[in-house]
DNA sequence: ATTGAGAGTGTACAAACGTACGCACTTTGT
DNA sequence: ACAAAGTGCGTACGTTTGTACACTCTCAAT
């Protein structure tokens, strides 16, 4: 009589599979109904792998979360890196809000965005996810301040957290001319403002 | 030996209390973790209080979030028509990001922010919490055309509904001249770009 | 070839869950 | 005064949940 744990190979793979498996879950029912039998079943993994690998379901949960946000991170740059001008820069943020042209070979996929918001909700919840929200909003924000200053950084990063939330409950995607007038309006504006309130006498020197 | 139900009298506004105690928990534990017991626990009642006058769980939450938007739907407005001028209008939807002002007697607090974002997650769970969603996404951008151009309003509401998101992670509070003059430049430059676009020839008459 | 450390599994269980339902009681219309 | 209709409550039941744990087996070092 076959017990268990018959031509099983040791996988040490799988720690990943289950995180990849719960983002799915996640994705699909949301945190509010991620459970342990689910990523099991998600993952074609036993409940006691789950367990084994994990303290419990919190930490499943935090630790899936932080590998979305490492490859979020990665992406994120990679996509502004890409830009090498002021206007590819801006192009670059339209793109995170609304999805790739054709050029744009990296973008932040629908699911991701449904992923990020879950965090955010499920950040009051978990002090560890709310220190890797934090870390986000930051790392983010540097990518920007490749190519903007630090405080229209913070407000570009607005709308491209706030536009693709009300674009979930839309019917019709956001307009691609619309944003891009938003995202022109405050790298414009503000991005001379800063310049003047950092340097009034026009002293410091071009980038 | 008392059985039950003794010395209770009817209690009209239970249903109710029922709800504002569920949002209460919502914003304590979260939608992830609000179950009946907790709700009834929270309005000091009964457990089948609230599968009485509710069909399940769903139903609970659903109305309360209904309940929720009435009140901020109101709110939002009443703010919005308190003010007389496009500089006052500015003002008001950075108070609506930042807080009050000693001025401005209606905003919304910190918790209805949180119970926001429980929604627009939850949302995507719900057909009826989803429409509702979507119908608070239109009435607000209604409360703000009061005196902002559609699209300029679109774009304004991203930066009421973004920004505090955000600043729920920071440590310190969103500094009102940097949301100002976001607010500014969008309602700058957008608005003459509408007016461009919708009246080329300026034959239109101001408002 | 042996063995110790650790990977992987199945089963079990108490706690918490959503929901159903019969009875006790109040209210209302007559 | 009284019955019908509806409100409120306690209890109970079947599920699902998170987690624990004894166990089987693999793997790498010796």
């Amino acid at each position: 009589m076959p017990r268990s744990r018959r031509d099983v190979p040791n996988d040490p793979d799988r720690k990943i599979r289950i995180l990849d498996a719960t983002l799915e879950v996640i994705v699909e029912h949301g945190v509010h109904r991620t459970t342990h039998r689910r990523i099991a079943a998600r993952a074609q993994v036993p409940l006691g792998s789950v367990t084994y690998h994990f303290t419990n379901l919190d930490d499943v949960l935090a630790r899936a979360f932080a590998r979305l946000m490492e490859r979020m991170s990665a992406q994120y740059r990679e996509h502004m890196e890409n830009a090498s001008s002021r206007a590819e820069a801006e192009a670059a943020v339209v793109d995170l809000i609304c999805g790739p042209t054709y050029a744009s070979p990296t973008y932040m996929s629908k699911e991701q965005m449904l992923l990020l918001f879950e965090m955010y909700t499920y950040a009051r919840h978990n002090v560890a996810v709310a220190d890797l929200t934090r870390t986000w909003l930051y790392t983010s924000r540097e990518s920007l301040a490749l190519h903007f200053a630090p405080n229209t950084a913070k407000a570009l990063d607005v709308l491209i957290e706030g536009w693709p939330i009300q674009a979930t409950f839309e019917r019709t995607p956001p307009e691609r001319e619309l944003v891009a007038a938003a995202v022109h309006a405050i790298s414009a504006a503000m991005e001379t403002r800063e310049a003047e309130t950092n340097d009034p006498k026009g002293t410091n020197s071009p980038a």
